[in-house]
DNA sequence: TAAGATAGTTAGGCAACCTAACTACATCGC
DNA sequence: GCGATGTAGTTAGGTTGCCTAACTATCTTA
């Protein structure tokens, strides 16, 4: 143990121990939620992703996501399936990579969603004092340093 | 659109619009986390649940952790099945009910993962700076009463 | 032009979650 | 004292999101 002197791991072994519960918890609630209007909370963030770059490609999307490229295969297949996605021929010479875009149907359902704002998570934000908010506010961008999100 | 004069509810979207993608991410790394020692961040979790309050019941600790009576069974029957875990025969005289505890493995196992201190949480936090941390510390009640941390 | 890299898909599997339906025991009301 | 109702826990069956391995098709480079 002997504690001093340079023992920040200590530190965020606690704290990591004290986050992990707390952010396993929030998100399988996250992901629970029923979507009465299509669009899980993954889809959302999705199409947002694709939104911030059009035209982008499925592997490049699989890395800025971080998941493996047959998982965002498979995520894309659906959500073109679902009519939110298209995929754009090649728009460069490149026949193997095409561009994906959200379809209008996909921003309208996007817009709806944010419109929505009675979901769980503003739910639970809502409940807390300003102060509360604020301490997350702070926290947001540690946490996107976490999360590895690239621009 | 007309943002002045107590309009949180904008306020509230945002934060969780931010929110949402960062959660979704992170927890996406930390279940996918190995575990060289056994012992899952939810095994962890759970364990340590079941440490604070012995002698719980499987509803109980569903309840606790927000999962559903059958999913919370299931890991009950994983983690025994492991040896980290004991059922006590009824300690009450209720008969339905049976006693949760940690065993000696369970309890050694829970010890070395918190020794570890290499995991991929904890290796994220180091190599933020220390106001970053400090900031994710003081988010720490907020997320747990979002989680609906219990006790 | 053959060798290797890269984009994306298919196949197969696993972990964690859910609801519905069941068994076994408890308790309440008459 | 016994049926109705409630609660603890399990079983069965299905979904979602993720993974690796292996494949096709295309591009790039030596």
């Amino acid at each position: 143990m002997t504690t001093t002197l340079f023992r920040p791991a200590a530190d965020v072994s606690a704290l990591a121990d004290a986050l992990r519960p707390a952010l396993l918890r929030i998100s399988r609630q996250l992901r629970r939620e029923a979507q009465p209007l299509g669009l899980s909370p993954l889809d959302a963030t999705l199409l947002t992703a694709v939104s911030k770059r059009e035209g982008v490609g499925v592997s490049e999307l699989a890395e800025l996501e971080q998941t493996s490229r047959p998982t965002m295969s498979a995520h894309v297949k659906r959500l073109e399936a679902a009519g939110w996605l298209k995929r754009l021929p090649p728009p460069s010479d490149d026949k193997r990579r095409f561009g994906l875009v959200i379809s209008a149907a996909g921003r309208k359902a996007l817009d709806a969603v944010r419109r929505r704002r009675n979901d769980w998570l503003e739910a639970r934000l809502a409940s807390l004092d300003p102060a509360a908010r604020e301490a997350l506010r702070r926290a947001l961008d540690p946490l996107a340093r976490i999360a590895g999100e690239r621009a």
